[in-house]
DNA sequence: GTGAAAGCGCTAACAA
DNA sequence: TTGTTAGCGCTTTCAC
């Protein structure tokens, strides 16, 4: 910039207005300054304009794990949606660990990220703190009752309430559940679940909810398939099995299908997350789709609206019930 | 900062050095300047240091497409295996367009990140002119001839031999490949494909080499069904197919199964990136592990280490072959 | 062991 | 329309 400049005679003000197309500067000269930028390869220094300005341009992800197709898919079109705004996106996966969480919370205010969008794995909002409302937190997915933050995602009681109801519709009477970690999209899909039986006078016994441990969501499979084995043994068997998530899913048709029980004749079975290749599974898995890529452009918009200082916003993308084999009992008769 | 030294009557100089543990600082002094620097919740400025040190700590990452499990599996490698060196990861997903990887590019540019990673869309590397040695650049997955930027992925040539191979053992004859987009590693897959054949005294017929087209790596599953039909409407009929990826071997897959053909008894199916759920597939596919996270992982240590400015780096990360049953004819009976 | 001076590349206010 | 002055928050000499 200092060359341009030189080169032109002007000072470096100048040139730096006629490169940001600033109202008040010369036709003639704004056509020379970039003329010059352009056989220079000029790159604009945007850490120094950052230092100046107090802006970034840059929208900070935290996700417990980029391997998902869920948080893949938002964070594609995150970076989608921002990126003709001229923002970036940094991402990091905090691998499911609520340590590595808050450490890169911290690693991302140092940064000045203009907003944080986070979907936290922790179990309260107390590692949030160090936010402090100085930088714009948007939740993700899981939500915390003691947070001013907006939150973008699913209202998780509807979605196992969702799940739940069909199952019902598709005749099931022992429905189990295999529950996810402790955080907010576990415990509303629990709470759906248990609602929907409720409603349908269906008794919802304790030993129908299995656990799928702290382990429930990055080893979604093994966890699934240990947690069905345990249902399995049970007598009555449960008929229909709402998951947690579609890996868990997985590992639970596995271990039907390895006790040489049918799905869905014997036990039907709904995940959550709607995976990409779930129709060409052994058997079509169904699952409630959580509209990864609806909640990521409204993330953006969000983020590049830029009015996140004022009301919270909470936003609840609905989900959709996609029914296959794995649940299609009467249908496919 | 400022805050610190005025309360500890104290230099900015002084504090600055405490905090980053310089050698020649008085213990008593560190530990007040760090004592004071939490109690204040202090998280020094990255931006404002990065300016002075012209240092980022940021590696730029450009992907065609971040859903992808092969890239959102090195996404996850190069985020993990990075943090714990202070360094954060600048993602975008070029959604397999050309201009907006350059424009990618330039922006990362401006970022000053210290390495640019990208999986190149791009036909040439004419692209890349705009880096212009400032900012050292590894190219991932895919290569070009004309280019001093350090590479790290498959050897395509080993992959599609390694294919070919398997299919060859499995006793097909006829073997077909859908070929991917017009980049190297469509070419090397084909350039192995090609060899393998000729080194069995199997012919390679033009007609068995199908383009999936431009879209052949975002809508991969499309334009394999397509393809495949082509190609099973030929006589006689292949009885072996390599597909360019994962994707257009589900496609192709569906497309053998509609016509009601077997796999692998009529036709032997293998694809290529062994994507996470290949287990669970209605036939599970055969597939050639690309070593995503070893990929990834081999990539954060080069650009962790730093000597990128010497010698070109050429790492191929050696794929895998995982047989399933889409391609077992004998050991199935 | 500590601090004063200078500057990283850029932009905001104001003056010319 | 253009230029001057100042400063963003930090780090680097180099003197004390």
């Amino acid at each position: 910039m200092k060359d341009i400049a030189l080169d032109l005679g002007l000072s470096v003000v100048t040139v730096s207005k006629a490169l940001r197309d600033h109202p008040d500067i010369g036709e003639s000269t704004r056509r020379r300054v970039l003329e010059r930028a352009s056989e220079l390869g000029y790159q604009p220094n945007l850490t120094a304009r950052s230092l100046v300005t107090g802006q970034t341009w840059t929208v900070g992800l935290i996700v417990p794990d980029l391997l998902h197709p869920f948080f893949a898919g938002i964070a594609k079109a995150i970076s989608s949606d921002i990126r003709p705004h001229g923002y970036g996106l940094l991402i990091s996966s905090s691998d499911e660990d609520a340590e590595v969480e808050r450490q890169q919370i911290r690693h991302l205010l140092a940064r000045q990220v203009d907003t944080i969008v986070l979907a936290s794995t922790q179990a309260t909002a107390d590692g949030l703190r160090d936010i402090g409302g100085r930088t714009p937190l948007i939740l993700l997915d899981r939500r915390f009752a003691d947070t001013d933050a907006h939150f973008v995602g699913n209202d998780d009681e509807a979605v196992g309430g969702l799940a739940t109801r069909h199952l019902i519709a598709q005749g099931c009477r022992r429905i189990a559940h295999l529950r996810g970690p402790a955080v907010s999209t576990a415990a509303g899909r629990l709470a759906g679940y248990r609602h929907a039986l409720a409603k349908h006078g269906l008794s919802a016994t304790p030993d129908h909810v299995v656990d799928l441990g702290p382990s429930g969501d990055h080893r979604g499979e093994e966890a699934g398939y240990a947690a069905a084995r345990r249902l399995l043994a049970m007598s009555p068997r449960p008929d229909g099995l709402f998951c947690y998530n579609d890996p868990s899913a997985l590992g639970a048709m596995r271990a039907v299908l390895e006790m040489g029980l049918s799905i869905p004749g014997d036990i039907a079975i709904i995940g959550c997350g709607n995976l990409s290749y779930a129709d060409f599974l052994r058997i079509p898995l169904s699952s409630v789709d959580q509209g990864a890529e609806a909640i990521g452009r409204r993330v953006a918009d969000l983020a590049v609206s830029r009015n996140l200082t004022g009301p919270r916003h909470i936003d609840f993308i609905p989900p959709r019930l996609v029914a296959r084999a794995s649940t299609l009992r009467f249908t496919e008769e």
